[in-house]
DNA sequence: CGACAGATTGACCGTACTCAAGCTAGGTGG
DNA sequence: CCACCTAGCTTGAGTACGGTCAATCTGTCG
């Protein structure tokens, strides 16, 4: 669409929003809108990249398809967060596939304009790289996740961190459906549901559909010590 | 030791070596030397970190620790690699620990002063933006190698890997022990040794210690597809 | 030669997966 | 308004993969 709505949009992502408005301006040449509907593909496992995105609204999950044809979701992105800033650096294909959960519109900037805005501005290069640190410390917790915790422990740990600052009381909304919150914490449906079961019998949460209570977090977090 | 040492040293890791002289002398106020002897605990999880650590010479293991005292190996450093560029810049507790392998010689360098060089050279922020997208997705590979692949096909995809660029009769050389490369792979010692008497008995690969001879590359690619 | 860490092998076991059947709730059309 | 349909979720039974524990073997170094 038009140029002013592109800048009015970086303007509110975190990441742009301390750019002055001439850097700023500087972004909009190199980006574009993406629009897509709940299961379009933005791209597949191997395509070329040659930028990075930013979620404008709807839900966007980056995930690994296994030989089999089953996948296992890597990542739920929300509006304001980015994706694909690592492979637009390495020049590299894309180690995952990115997909539309829902309708939804994100903004593509390209490499160029971001090299751009590096040199222009430390700052901005100290962000990215903040960023990208964060995502490299999530990516810990995953591997810590994967490797050490095991199912009950991989649920009770991810409840806790949505639910923070975590209270007895606190509600945690699913923000997808279970299926694929269980992909993302390496499960099956199956598993997850008798998990979620076995917290219930405990008395530490209470399951509503996809609304969890908090009913004991010291009992929780006692289990995953 | 004298800060001739430490800018020679300085001078030799990739990281370091497209700086200016003059660049690269602001760093040295910052840098110290690090030495270690085997099994020796650079830091622990959970200590807070200000700087980075680049290895001159020796190995150094990243790790996570269980609850039950056992532990998972991250990454196995070599010479020319840095870490915990991700926790500097985050200025958050440390996610691992990290230890001296054999006797070693480390370069600590602090926030401060590569934060000095981001803002003077926009290349160098670019080559730690590199650097740290490199480790990203390095992390994807792993978190791919624990969530859909099998033992079997995490030991062929490791070998392969080392074994750059693959061909038959290749040998790769495990640069430590096997319990250290199970742990990297998630394994115990008993089933990687399982795993590789199985690639030995398919004639896929010959064992001599810790040399892995790579006999039919191919035959190990189909396994992994 | 003895001592020790590392590596191997065997027997057993447990967690989480698979497959299959049933349940629930939200939405649609008769 | 209710029967039906479907996707999502749950529950059960059986299984397999990899872990645990314990014994043994190998090789290296003092």
């Amino acid at each position: 669409m038009s140029q002013i709505d592109i800048d009015a949009f970086l303007q509110h992502q975190p990441l742009f929003q301390q750019l002055s408005p001439a850097q700023r301006a500087a972004l909009v040449p190199g980006t574009h809108e993406v629009r897509g509907q709940k299961g379009q593909v933005i791209f597949q496992k191997g395509d070329p990249c040659d930028g990075m995105y930013v979620v404008v609204f709807g839900k966007v999950k980056l995930a690994l398809t296994a030989q089999n044809g089953s996948e296992k979701v890597m990542e739920i992105l929300h509006p304001g967060q980015s994706f694909a800033e690592a492979v637009m650096f390495l020049n590299r294909p894309c180690p995952v596939m990115a997909q539309f959960l829902e309708d939804g519109l994100l903004l593509h900037v390209s490499a160029e304009v971001i090299f751009g805005a590096i040199a222009s501005d430390p700052g901005f290069a100290q962000r990215m790289l903040a960023g990208l640190s964060l995502r490299l410390h999530s990516m810990v917790r995953d591997v810590e996740r994967y490797s050490v915790e095991n199912s009950l422990q991989r649920v009770i740990s991810y409840l806790l961190q949505e639910g923070q600052p975590a209270c007895n009381g606190r509600v945690v909304h699913l923000p997808v459906n279970k299926n694929l919150i269980a992909s993302r914490l390496n499960l099956t449906p199956e598993t997850f549901s008798r998990v979620l079961h076995q917290l219930v019998e405990s008395v530490l949460v209470e399951v509503r559909g996809r609304d969890i209570v908090l009913m004991d977090v010291e009992g929780m977090q006692q289990l995953v010590s």
